[in-house]
DNA sequence: CTTTGACACTTAACATGTTAAGTTTTATTC
DNA sequence: GAATAAAACTTAACATGTTAAGTGTCAAAG
């Protein structure tokens, strides 16, 4: 048994899929630079855009960030106006986040050019190849987080 | 044309990437606590560990480090006695970074353990599955980066 | 009506990511 | 040989990732 069994460091899954995102962001980022929204911002943005209302707790699934993180996130675009947090008066612990017209007119201004960098990367990799890459990435988190995660909420 | 003419949060190629990799490093996270070592900290050490000698610029490469991250890293590293960082008498522009005895320990007792969880996701994967995911995810590398970073150094 | 428990955040502390600017060390140029 | 250019870090400042602990809110139990 060798002392170290492990993989070559370039043929593993993390460092493969870190290498990939870090591929695909770099098309992106200097649209975020220009607009000043970080990438964690931009997801945030764009998921609140798709679900108004939506729950911090869900969001924080949904834009695949951490619900420290999310706090400060918020606590962020609030202050810039770009989204509004409001708690029911109810049921004080639900919280609801909308787009603020900030907001709102930042995505309008800024989703063409993001639309238009997405179809430059889907050209070069090939629509099938794209869907079927992210539906493999798809089958991965079924396959790892079992059954149960999958579900459309 | 739609005012938001973007693509569905979740049939991203980004945020697909980004939640596969969250899933796949979960399962790694309990060993990384249980050594004291951060995901990060953990490339750099198997880097070393591949290369010895390395100099940083291409260990930040070889490990999807950025340098300023990486400066902070081989300090912390270095103080604990997992690394040693040297500079070159003749050109001191020049440094390298090799596994310092506390350093080679470590890797010898956790590296068991990882190659362990590689290979339960491996299976639950599928190995060819897996390979066939990695090979696509080195195309998608290709093919964005233009043919010039693929080359292996 | 107080207590307990569960849930949903929130804080805190440290590590890393990200960008811009500064430093050091050599090799070049004039 | 001083000025310049280039490469390789290093610092700085702010945002986010990560883990652990703390706080507030409501529902159910006693």
């Amino acid at each position: 048994m060798p002392d170290f069994p492990l993989s070559q460091t370039r043929r593993t899954l993390p460092i493969a899929l870190l290498r990939a995102r870090e591929a695909v962001m770099e098309r992106f980022r200097p649209m975020l630079r220009a607009i000043d929204v970080t990438e964690a911002q931009w997801r945030v943005l764009r998921v609140v855009q798709e679900i108004p209302g939506i729950e911090p707790t869900r969001l924080a699934e949904q834009a695949v960030i951490l619900a420290p993180s999310l706090t400060r996130i918020l606590k962020t675009l609030e202050s810039r106006g770009l989204v509004t947090v409001e708690r029911a008066a109810e049921d004080r612990r639900r919280t609801q986040v909308r787009l603020a017209p900030g907001g709102d007119r930042l995505l309008r201004e800024a989703s063409r050019e993001s639309a238009a960098i997405y179809a430059t990367i889907e050209r070069e990799l090939g629509a099938e190849d794209l869907a079927a890459l992210i539906d493999k990435l798809d089958v991965l988190l079924t396959r790892l987080n079992g059954p149960g995660d999958a579900a459309d909420g």
